[in-house]
DNA sequence: GCCATTACGCTACGACCCGTAGCGAAAGGC
DNA sequence: GCCTTTCGCTACGGGTCGTAGCGTAATGGC
């Protein structure tokens, strides 16, 4: 409930003993493996705190519940994705799937995501922290691959700024909503293949999308 | 763990008393009104069992966990989508994406989808569940938007059937998970605006995609 | 009409997890 | 050296889970 620290690190540690890092990642680790073993449902405060060598109030000093908790610890496999640029358009879409794609085939990530983003609605702070810890990072890609496309002139260069925003929020919606629910509701491979027809329709649907306006 | 019924009503009651079909409609009726008012992680089976009126042991007789009873709880709802033809793909796509949108926005099923098809990733029973409840119904309407495109020409006679069945396949995942992304990850309205600009982007790109073979 | 069968409501129970409080000890700032 | 904060530990009340056991109610077979 109350304000613990908004991240694990405070950044005025006024005086007194400081926060053991070590502990802060033990923790994180330790909740990621409980995860890859247990599960969202089964993953249990208590059992994180013994796999982390940690006493179960430390961990309640840093996160107030396990929501946060397992957020923190998700966020930063999402360092990962990056855009390397692979000279076109489609090719940038397919390897940006791909790589969510191996993300979400992780045991960790696969049972973690819906769960948290499923308390999130009846949980506006942790809808807020999903946001800037996970969303943020993965629509920086989309923001980046347009820049790019249009540098190589595949797509026209913006007019309205408000319609761009507008177009690159659905594209991230269209994009990271269409993988994951292949992959966790159809539960069907995110292969080449299918990944080539999603950047195949996006790709065709961009052109005549930019016409608009 | 045991059977229990595969659904509510079993189709074969060979002697004794009957179960109470009072009793199913309540509690089903109990738990969406359990996860409007408390949201999916407060709802317990106990609470759902006073609501309903009935013993804690009736319920456990027919679901075996929670999960089990909120898809089906959840599940009748979707019965609600369907298809009239509208005239064009277009037309046709933005109607059911805005219903799917206005379904999503009840408090029932937005707390509840999220959090089901999370706990599916490691109960591959409830994942059935969920295919033949819930997402076979929302599949269909792809199946009979695609088949009156043809019959209107906007879109060409397939060839392969198997290459047909994986573009079905992609549009419902790349719909489906689009409108779900943007009503529960961004958070943002699924408006007739941005509804607009999906079915153009489908549109679009499925007119490039057909012809790809 | 009687009986076997099944469902029902109720109570009680052990097991587990939650989140917090209280303690003495440790580790830093000043 | 003193103050502050964190640490590990133990213990606790409160809540939920899922099941067992009981007596009772409702139905089909004979």
């Amino acid at each position: 409930m109350s304000c613990k620290s908004g991240h694990p690190t405070p950044r005025a540690p006024r005086a007194g003993r400081p926060r053991s890092t070590e502990a802060d990642e033990a923790i994180l680790e330790a909740t990621r493996a409980a995860l890859v073993e247990l599960g969202w449902s089964k993953l249990t405060m208590g059992d994180v705190a013994t796999r982390a060598g940690v006493a179960k109030t430390t961990l309640y000093r840093r996160w107030g519940n396990k929501n946060e908790l397992v957020v923190d610890a998700v966020a930063v496999l999402f360092d990962e994705l990056e855009l390397p640029d692979l000279g076109s358009l489609q090719a940038d879409i397919e390897h940006v799937v791909l790589q969510f794609a191996a993300l979400l085939e992780r045991p960790e990530t696969k049972t973690a995501l819906m769960a948290v983003v499923a308390e999130s609605t009846r949980d506006a702070p942790l809808r807020e922290r999903i946001r800037t810890s996970i969303v943020e990072r993965q629509k920086r890609l989309v923001l980046d691959g347009r820049r790019r496309a249009q540098e190589r002139g595949e797509l026209p260069a913006e007019r309205d700024p408000v319609a761009v925003d507008a177009v690159d929020d659905l594209i991230f919606d269209v994009v990271a909503g269409a993988v994951v629910h292949r992959a966790l509701v159809s539960a069907e491979p995110v292969d080449a293949a299918w990944v080539g027809r999603l950047s195949a329709l996006l790709v065709g649907g961009l052109g005549g999308l930019a016409s608009l306006g």
